[in-house]
DNA sequence: CGCTATTTTGACCGATTTCAAGTGATGTGG
DNA sequence: CCACATCACTTGAAATCGGTCAAAATAGCG
């Protein structure tokens, strides 16, 4: 269940081309999307000729930096990607969290180039799409495109989550609630979450010193919505987390 | 040279299919793209089919709602279209400006439906693109495919912009620059703009209190890096303007 | 067991918001 | 043409949330 004990079962480098191969991509969202709509067996594997497996990352390394020529996007199979850029001087600014099954790279699409930096926060592994080879095939199966177009769409909206002038705890909460729903719909578990990044990080993401990302979290223990154990975090009352979290995510 | 001039020589409801109606489209992004890839007039014209030239919208009159199906985006020709969203009390919350030559509908795409409301601030002329239409064109104009991947793209990047947490003088700034940017690049002046919005808009779209907005904007003028009356705004001193911006734009 | 990085806690400070009032444009009906 | 209403905008004074600074507690690790 863990996807630690999925990843394990994965052959190292490139991809496998027999049937089975198709099963560990289905994080990748790609296959699912293509064999829901009645793609035949040539199709997927034109899709998975262009697929990479790749990793592990180890915490710390780097998956790409910014101003790197893009060729490829990626879709997280295990482990936290953390994107992020740095100011003029030197601050960094987190961009975003990227969990098993998400796609990270999309930004660099019209630029060529990747507009930030990609980091492991811990053993990562990754599915790489050579993205000029997918746009090829995107021409012959209008379902990937589709898929393609929905995924940009999806990620344009997102970022305008934390960007309203909200409070310290509602985006606290938003961020924990949205954290459950995405390790949730992976099948992870919804309420026991592992925190991967730092306090800082997670302070830098929502904009807040790390001291208040430490009060706050505090005080939503106190008031029983959480219990937080280290980098451990338990959502003890969902109901009351996500009527925090309601005005940011809005719905 | 003003945009009034231009928008009055347009054919006023559905596009004409000579020539000539190309040239009237030019600000659409797509033709430019297109034509400068080397594709034969009748992709042109195919693509052409799928356009409707739609307007005026007049101030305050809305192009689509949060929640309508989705079906098409469009690009301005003329006016400015604010975007945004009401939350839970119904207060708004400006997402975005959208200048003539720019896309808006493009975050509609994952959910086919619109995720927001946008609406005319003055007299507003579109180019209308059924959206399943021109995705099936794509799929034999490969350089269509490639423009519509990074209009995507581009949108991502840009929210994340207001998302840090700068000054109200570095988001003025910001908003400035950037007005004066997208201003220029469509032929209009860099340094005399006309704010199409209300202060409260501008405040709403940069997180602010409309006060804080009346301040800054007396600040900017006091230290002679703007001219301010009324709409209408001056940027004295791009370069000092710029500098203030930097940390938001990071160009 | 020290060493270091992360996290927590407390006291104070400051930029921005909020509240409240006033000014100025624009438009309307008398 | 003017009194009046309305809306956008400005200005000032007080309140506040979160940031900054400083220091202590805690965990991770060789």
């Amino acid at each position: 269940m863990s996807p630690t004990a999925r990843r394990r079962s994965l052959p190292s480098p490139a991809a496998a081309d027999d049937g089975d191969e198709l099963r560990f991509c289905s994080t990748c969202a790609f296959s699912d999307a293509c064999l829901s709509q009645g793609y035949g067996k040539a199709d997927l594997m034109d899709l998975h000729v262009l697929v990479e497996h790749i990793g592990p990352f180890h915490e710390g390394e780097h998956i790409f930096r910014e101003g790197e020529e893009f060729n490829a996007i990626a879709a997280v199979r295990a482990g936290t990607v953390k994107t992020y850029v740095l100011d003029a001087s030197g601050h960094e600014q987190v961009l975003g969290f990227h969990l098993p099954g998400e796609i990270i790279g999309l930004s660099a699409i019209s630029q060529a180039r990747y507009p930030c930096n990609a980091v492991a926060l811990d053993t990562v592994m990754l599915c790489r799409f050579s993205f000029p080879k997918m746009a090829v095939l995107a021409t012959r199966m209008p379902g990937l495109q589709a898929q393609l177009f929905k995924l940009l769409s999806e990620d344009i909206g997102k970022a305008s989550l934390l960007a309203g002038d909200f409070s310290a705890d509602e985006r606290m909460a938003a961020f924990l609630v949205a954290l459950s729903r995405r390790y949730a719909r992976r099948g992870f578990s919804a309420t026991r979450l592992h925190l991967t990044m730092t306090r800082t990080d997670i302070a830098n993401y929502l904009r807040l010193a790390p001291e208040t990302v430490s009060r706050v979290l505090k005080r939503l223990q106190e008031d029983k919505l959480v219990r937080v154990d280290r980098r451990e975090l338990e959502i003890l009352d969902p109901a009351r987390l996500e009527a925090l979290a309601l005005h940011v995510l809005r719905h």
